[in-house]
DNA sequence: CTAACATTTGAATATCTGTTCAAATGTTTT
DNA sequence: AAAACATTTGAACAGATATTCAAATGTTAG
């Protein structure tokens, strides 16, 4: 229960979510990530320590460079399921 | 994208995801989940209404009680996928 | 070995947020 | 109308956390 809570939470920034979309396709290294996501690398590292602690990511090193991506499947999965929740119709408009 | 950080952020709480986890099934009074869970009716009515607001639950009141209840499918499938990346063999474990 | 590059780590801070308590609002019953 | 019940709301406090900066670690090239 704490660890699905974990989860979560990890996935709940913003600057943490958008690392994980950026790397959820391919392998892709911190310095790219800051780069694409216009951050430093040090709050990329910072965050992506968290997403692995939780298995959310996985790391990979080569030669100087460490690559990160999607830990598992599921992970996709529960955010296209979001992504529907956010996509409904009834959603997004005010009641 | 902040929409969806939202989403996981309010799911991110173990209060809060424990109150979602409680009325997900079916239609549940504040003070009912309240007790179920050993909360104050102040503090659920506290996190029911940001899940309200970010559509994980509606609320529809019957004389004094208001039930609350989980707003479309989606979440219910977010919430297993979750737990099928808890249950993979390889999370769990430190490697 | 030194220099340059890539990533990690630690501490410090400013901000956010979950919780509590008290009071207010809304609903039914007598 | 008043009393009793259910829920909501607001302010205030304590604890958590995202971010920054500086320094450290690890890796490859000269």
């Amino acid at each position: 229960m704490a660890q699905l809570a974990d989860l979560f939470h990890l996935l709940g920034d913003p600057t943490r979510l958008r690392i994980v979309l950026a790397c959820v396709a391919a392998p892709v290294a911190v310095s790219a990530i800051a780069e694409r996501l216009q951050l430093s690398t040090s709050l990329v590292s910072h965050h992506l320590r968290l997403l692995r602690a939780a298995r959310i990511v996985k790391s990979e090193r080569q030669g100087k460079q460490v690559f990160y991506s999607a830990a598992d499947a599921h992970i996709s999965g529960v955010l296209g399921d979001m992504l529907d929740h956010i996509a409904e119709p009834s959603n997004g408009i005010d009641a």
